[in-house]
DNA sequence: TCCTAAATGCAAGTTACCCGACAATTCAAA
DNA sequence: TTTGAATTGTCGGGTAACTTGCATTTAGGA
């Protein structure tokens, strides 16, 4: 990738408003640019060598293991969001890493200490970045409340409905959306079983109202699910 | 409260250790203290109002209610901790607020722009506050994972574990806890329904291994709950 | 093109846990 | 001390959704 392409896709970054050219220029150097094919595993690596990521295009889902073994998809980050080790590499237990889901991703990263760095010399940077965090919180927080307050049908069309407003296509009432999730991997992120959820899915296939594949999901009206 | 006082609830915060004795007493002019009684409600604010808190003494609980007015303990507060707007007021619907569960808090808070204005200042005070944000962000995405891959009785004895750990006081394998919670409470937090909880406390209550009152919760041995 | 692994479809058995109902107890205020 | 409200104790019915198990379809690499 130029220099060029990697000086525009830092300023063109929200977070990165607040700096001058200068600064990203800066920014560039201790900035590790990354192609990533789906399936590919993105570890975030603990302690010393963690490490910040920007995701700049595509997307992948932040899986989360416990003690235990067992996975949880517990985000699906998308382009231009931050993921890694959001909190400066002092981690607790439990483990994460990111997985790609499109065809490929491109992200950049920085290692944390360079990032922390950073931050201590652009204090508006650090609010930004603290507003961010802040955000993920009230996201993650939400989805925790939906998951004792609604059944697994609600939760389906709660995260259909979130998924169309961030990417999908709108055509009057109806509304595409470039699928690149499995069945599976849907159930895992609203937290119920695969066959659940498959049998959800051809409800309302067999009343016309949804059309699921793997390219693409196409709902008629996000309301009528029921 | 006495002035000298109030410095030094900011002087001992891990938060603050950062500045030195002349910011906190800077920090000290914009701070505001107050007291509240068991049961008291403490509204953030939305918008321009919003408030930081710090808790001084006591604990609360973080309750979240949806747009069809359920209510959810999505977190507990205790003594050192922050709660309120940490994303700075840029609250997306769901609303929030704190109520005392001890018999009284004791707690300062920060209007968000003077804190903002604060955190601009002092770069370093950003970062420590951008690690606290992300610790909390890794509590709840455990407990999400909990309500996942656990069940009732698991979530149960992994809720007193912690909370024994948190603020018990242990002698050999045996706990004792101050117990400021109902077993309402209780189930809110572990996401249950408040029989199934009155139900596993009685089992255990008859096996011997725990003594719950509205004072104290005794456990003879955390391990052998099961 | 074939071939294998993954994804999807379908059904019946099982169960954890919610929910309603009500009694007994505790607590705090009057 | 009384009184009423909140908390705790106990029971059983109902059910959403998990599980197990297998058949069918799809996708992607050899």
């Amino acid at each position: 990738m130029s220099e060029e392409v990697k000086f525009w896709h830092l300023r063109n970054h929200q977070l990165f408003w607040v700096l001058n050219n200068s600064q990203v220029r800066q920014l560039c150097i201790i900035t590790n640019y990354k192609r990533a094919k789906k399936g590919e595993m993105i570890d975030f690596g603990e302690h010393e060598s963690s490490r910040i990521y920007l995701l700049k295009r595509g997307n992948l889902k932040i899986v989360q293991v416990d003690e235990e073994g067992n996975e949880l998809i517990v985000d699906i980050i998308q382009k231009g969001e931050l993921f890694g080790s959001l909190n400066f590499g002092q981690d607790n237990g439990s483990y994460e890493y990111a997985q790609v889901l499109t065809d490929s991703v491109v992200l950049c990263s920085f290692n944390t200490a360079d990032f922390e760095r950073l931050l201590a010399e652009h204090p508006t940077l650090a609010i930004s970045y603290t507003k961010l965090i802040g955000f993920r919180l009230k996201r993650i927080k939400n989805n925790y409340s939906n998951l004792f307050f609604k059944n697994t049908k609600e939760r389906l069309i709660a995260f259909l409905t979130d998924w169309a407003n961030r990417e999908g296509r709108f055509t009057g009432n109806q509304v595409c959306i470039d699928n690149f999730l499995t069945q599976k991997e849907i159930s895992q992120i609203i937290c119920s079983s695969r066959q659940t959820t498959t049998q959800l899915f051809n409800e309302w296939e067999q009343q016309g109202l949804i059309s699921y594949s793997r390219k693409e999901i196409m709902i008629k009206n996000l309301k009528e699910l029921a």
